[in-house]
DNA sequence: TCAGTCGGGCTCGAGCCCTA
DNA sequence: TAGGGCTCGAGCCCGACTGA
């Protein structure tokens, strides 16, 4: 399963990043001389990811109900270990690609069988939150209640450590306490969406956000599962490269 | 000067409306 | 009644702008 496609595409062209501003424009300039101005659907700070100069990918997909014809899809790091790898930046893909993993049966043995998964449903004390992946048990399932699920892109790391958030996220808490409620009656998943292959362990970002670190140990000792799981980008195609342990906390010392 | 507010581009599912 | 098309709104959060 380690290996496995999970998505295939057209092939991405490459380039140079030049400039990222308005959060949601970037210019890059194609290995083909030309300039071009990309979408940027990642609207976060983009800790380690963002950096002028840097090799990026990038999606050509022209569209009457689009402004811009580009997309900002995947940028080159060089990790601690010196190698370079690529790192997935749109977050619109990690929903997709948890989506397809779960109906490829990478899941299976965490989740026993699924009969069926829906996207962005209703939840919440107001109702105005979305979970993103609401998954009902098959009838063969021991555990028939309910599965919660919610997708975290992750790109930052600290060598092979994931770091989730990069930034103070008031969203992020949010849908920690919100998953905190529907226990016990439902089951309550948190997947953080590590987009790069080059990560050993899952934590918290303390650094960034403290309150999402102690939530996320709260919403650990309620009951809430953390499943982190890893993929890898090409330019054609994004592989399933397994699930990843977690520890509680960013630093391995006790938070003040 | 600081704190608070809001706009910005795009995606995609839900829900509504219309037509056959 | 079913299916297709359309609209709406949440999500992402930085940075410019406004008011105190």
């Amino acid at each position: 399963m380690i290996g496995k496609s999970l998505l295939t595409f057209s092939t991405l062209n490459e380039g140079i990043l030049l400039k990222r501003y308005k959060r949601f424009l970037a210019d890059v300039e194609l290995d083909t001389g030309h300039i071009v101005t990309a979408h940027c659907a990642n609207t976060g700070p983009m800790t380690g990811v963002l950096k002028p100069g840097g090799r990026v990918r990038v999606r050509y997909a022209p569209s009457p109900s689009r402004k811009l014809s580009w997309s900002w899809e995947q940028a080159q790091v060089v990790n601690q270990a010196g190698n370079r790898i690529w790192v997935g930046v749109n977050t619109a893909l990690p929903n997709k690609i948890v989506r397809l993993a779960i109906e490829a049966g990478c899941f299976r043995e965490a989740l026993g069988e699924i009969a069926r998964i829906r996207n962005e449903v209703k939840y919440g004390r107001t109702g105005n939150s979305r979970i993103d992946l609401l998954l009902t048990p098959g009838e063969n399932n021991c555990d028939q209640r309910q599965i919660f699920l919610e997708i975290k892109n992750t790109t930052w790391t600290d060598g092979s450590l994931a770091l989730f958030p990069d930034t103070v996220t008031e969203r992020g808490q949010k849908h920690l306490q919100e998953m905190i409620d529907v226990l016990p009656n439902a089951r309550a998943l948190l997947v953080p969406c590590i987009s790069r292959n080059d990560v050993d362990l899952f934590a918290p970002g303390d650094a960034a956000d403290p309150i999402y670190g102690n939530l996320f140990r709260q919403a650990l000792s309620e009951g809430v599962e953390v499943m982190p799981c890893c993929f890898g980008f090409f330019s054609d195609h994004i592989t399933w490269e397994g699930m990843r342990p977690f520890r509680e906390t960013q630093t391995i010392f006790p938070l003040p």
